[in-house]
DNA sequence: ATACATACC
DNA sequence: AACTGGTATGTAT
């Protein structure tokens, strides 16, 4: 049963168990370093194990899906090429090549860090006697495997249950993120040390222009982060891989290259980059995983050399490879651009969670629920509103469906509302058996910059120009759209900030317990209810500066809309009694906020501190409770849609 | 606008 | 038995 399809060129015929649904099946970090057993027999073993599960029978689903579209390809190429001078298009291409050659920038230093082995090393600190053992790090899902773990085939985002059968000596240990998070922090600030601005990717990577350090400490490129690297070790004892290049798909790739505990650096010259990448496999492109490699190599690609070989047919099929992208990445060509991930730039928040399958509404409207309070609690502690909400879900077959809602207002993150929309989207669907359940909001409003433009916008009312020197404001020019990169297509990761879910057990709130209706829950909600998540930390008056407005959406991106927004409701407090006769003087000894009316003991610009963050928070809540006028609406109408006696409704399935 | 697939850590 | 979670992006319709 388990022929191999040794074909090279023609459409494989996908037999179960082909070449690649095992390698499907091996997971996407095959090909990473530290491997001994004979990969083969590691694939067939893997193979073996998970045979006739839910999940083997849905890899299986994706492997067909994926021979038909490679089918679907090849028959395309060969229509495109019918009566074609390839010549011709070949000088086309051979155009477009220049016209990259000539965007090559070869001035900067970039710098790719990873830390080796990273979850694994943590743990090694917190139990050294772990140190030389095959182990691995999470629970269901292998996180990171040691090294020693690695020469069994055991890999990041294999099942333990296949680890442990690849390797049963194999130790399983729970993830401690927050261990993982303290550790980050350390080795980042002092990544920062050698560029300030350096982009944090994930938590165990960055990437860094090492250019202006090396120049002010007359230091080569090399010698900085060998330099980099020891210290790392020194105040951390984790090892730190890098890779030093031109760009950052280039540093990305040569950090790879001398793995555990090393480094590599590429000759910045464009000979010596094109010789780097001809043949180098595909797959180490970032942006080229194990899809692509696949449809790659059915047209006879498999190093970045042979993008050049079939720049023709690449060319006709462009729209489904990308030429561009793919001669880039054959010429070595890449961002330099390294800049620390903006707020504004996040696009969506969400949770998810996976659970044993389960059928019965009522349990999967609970875990809904959860997923809904863990997205409120994420969105409130970040500030975030947004438009759209989508709903995902995996049936215990593992076939994964989403069902979208979008909304002319601003939604609100109370939990009740963000359930009642999720319910709203997976009732149509119901008699379903899922083994998860997601939520998540895109098209986004950042409320802390909004918060705070606001809260400039009332300092300036107050004439608190505090020329003494109250916390600099970072100027930022806003209005012409500057310049923007004229090229930083920024294919790498902008990961999470801090790189770690927040599901961490413990901080479940009360789940209210009206799973049923949602609606019981809100009408009369008494406007302290937006008080919660009193846990508001200070740091959040340092963040950037930015514009106003909140609520109605009018313009979703318009940068300069003037506030409508009602006052801040201090009102009750509202008469400033700062000092006796100087208002705004300066150095005082009690002063009272305007917002919150506290007495300070504090000069004029810890008052304007505190304002500054008293307002934000202000101005968050007053947003959210804005927007709680919103979402309602459709739940409402979903609701009247049911009691309208089949008016309209969903269709129900069965 | 929505659905789905792919990629990355 | 058992196969993650969060975010971004591209493509098709």
């Amino acid at each position: 049963m388990a022929e191999l399809d040794r074909s090279g060129s023609k459409p494989p015929s996908s037999t179960p168990d082909s070449d690649s649904l095992l390698r499907r099946l091996a997971g996407p970090s095959v090909n990473k370093a530290g491997l001994a057993k004979d990969q083969t027999e590691i694939n067939r073993i893997i193979a073996e194990v998970s045979k006739g599960s839910k999940f083997y029978e849905n890899e299986k689903r994706k492997d067909r899906e994926l021979t038909l579209r490679i089918e679907r390809i090849l028959r395309l190429r060969d229509e495109a090429v019918q009566g074609v001078d390839l010549n011709k298009v070949e000088q086309g291409v051979d155009k477009l090549i220049a016209q990259l050659e000539a965007k090559r920038d070869l001035s900067q230093a970039i710098v790719h860090v990873d830390m080796d082995a990273f979850f694994a090393s943590v743990e090694v600190l917190d139990n050294p006697e772990l140190a030389s053992k095959p182990f691995a790090v999470g629970q269901g899902v292998v996180s990171t495997a040691s090294y020693e773990a690695r020469k069994f085939g055991v890999r990041s985002g294999m099942a333990t249950f296949v680890a442990k059968r690849l390797c049963p000596e194999l130790i399983v240990l729970p993830s401690h993120f927050d261990r993982y998070s303290e550790m980050s922090s350390r080795v980042m600030s002092i990544f920062r040390r050698y560029d300030p601005t350096m982009c944090v990717a994930g938590c165990d990577e960055g990437y860094l222009n090492i250019t202006r350090y090396c120049d002010e400490h007359s230091i080569s490129p090399e010698d900085c982060v060998t330099q980099m690297r020891r210290i790392v070790q020194e105040e951390t004892s984790l090892t730190v891989s890098a890779g030093i290049a031109p760009n950052k798909m280039l540093a990305k790739i040569c950090s790879d290259k001398n793995k555990p505990n090393g480094q590599f650096k590429l000759e910045f010259e464009p000979e010596a980059i094109k010789a780097f990448m001809h043949d180098l496999s595909i797959r180490k492109v970032p942006g080229v995983g194990r899809v692509n490699e696949r449809l790659l190599e059915s047209i006879g690609i498999k190093t970045c050399g042979d993008i050049f070989r079939q720049r023709a047919v690449l060319s006709l099929l462009d729209k489904q490879f990308g030429l561009e992208f793919l001669l880039q990445a054959y010429l070595g060509i890449a961002s330099n651009v390294v800049q620390p991930g903006q707020r504004e730039e996040r696009k969506s928040i969400g949770a998810e969670r996976t659970f044993n399958a389960l059928s019965d509404p009522a349990k999967i409207y609970a875990k809904l629920e959860e997923v809904a309070t863990e997205l409120e609690h994420d969105m409130v502690e970040e500030g975030w509103t947004g438009k759209t909400v989508t709903l995902k879900y995996k049936l215990n077959t593992f076939e994964v469906h989403t069902r979208a809602k979008s909304f002319d207002r601003w939604i609100s993150t109370r939990k009740e509302d963000l359930f009642a929309i999720g319910q709203e989207l997976l009732k149509p669907e119901l008699p379903l058996t899922l083994r998860l359940i997601g939520l998540r909001v895109t098209k986004l409003k950042d409320l802390k910059a909004e918060a705070e433009s606001k809260a400039r916008g009332i300092k300036r009312f107050f004439g608190s120009a505090s020329s003494t020197g109250s916390p600099q404001k970072k100027r930022r020019i806003e209005g012409p759209q500057a310049d923007q990169d004229d090229e930083d297509h920024d294919h790498s990761p902008r990961l999470s900030q801090d790189g770690f879910a927040i599901s961490m057990p413990g901080y479940d709130e009360d789940i209210e317990t009206d799973l049923a209706d949602a609606s019981a829950s809100h009408g009369a909600e008494p406007e302290t209810s937006l008080y919660r998540h009193p846990t508001a930390k200070p740091k959040s008056s340092s963040g950037t500066p930015s514009h106003s407005l909140l609520s109605t959406p009018s313009s979703s991106k318009g940068p300069s809309l003037p506030p409508s927004t009602s006052p801040p409701r201090m009102g009750k407090h509202s008469p400033l009694v700062l000092n006796d006769s100087n208002p705004f003087g300066t150095s005082s000894s009690a002063l009272e906020c305007p917002i919150c009316s506290r007495m300070l003991e504090t000069d004029n610009d810890g008052l304007n501190a505190h304002i500054d963050f008293c307002l934000s928070k202000q101005a968050i809540k007053e947003a959210q409770a804005a927007s709680l006028q919103t979402a309602v609406p459709s739940k409402a109408a979903a609701n009247a849609e049911e009691r309208g006696a089949g008016l309209l409704k969903y269709k129900k399935k069965g």
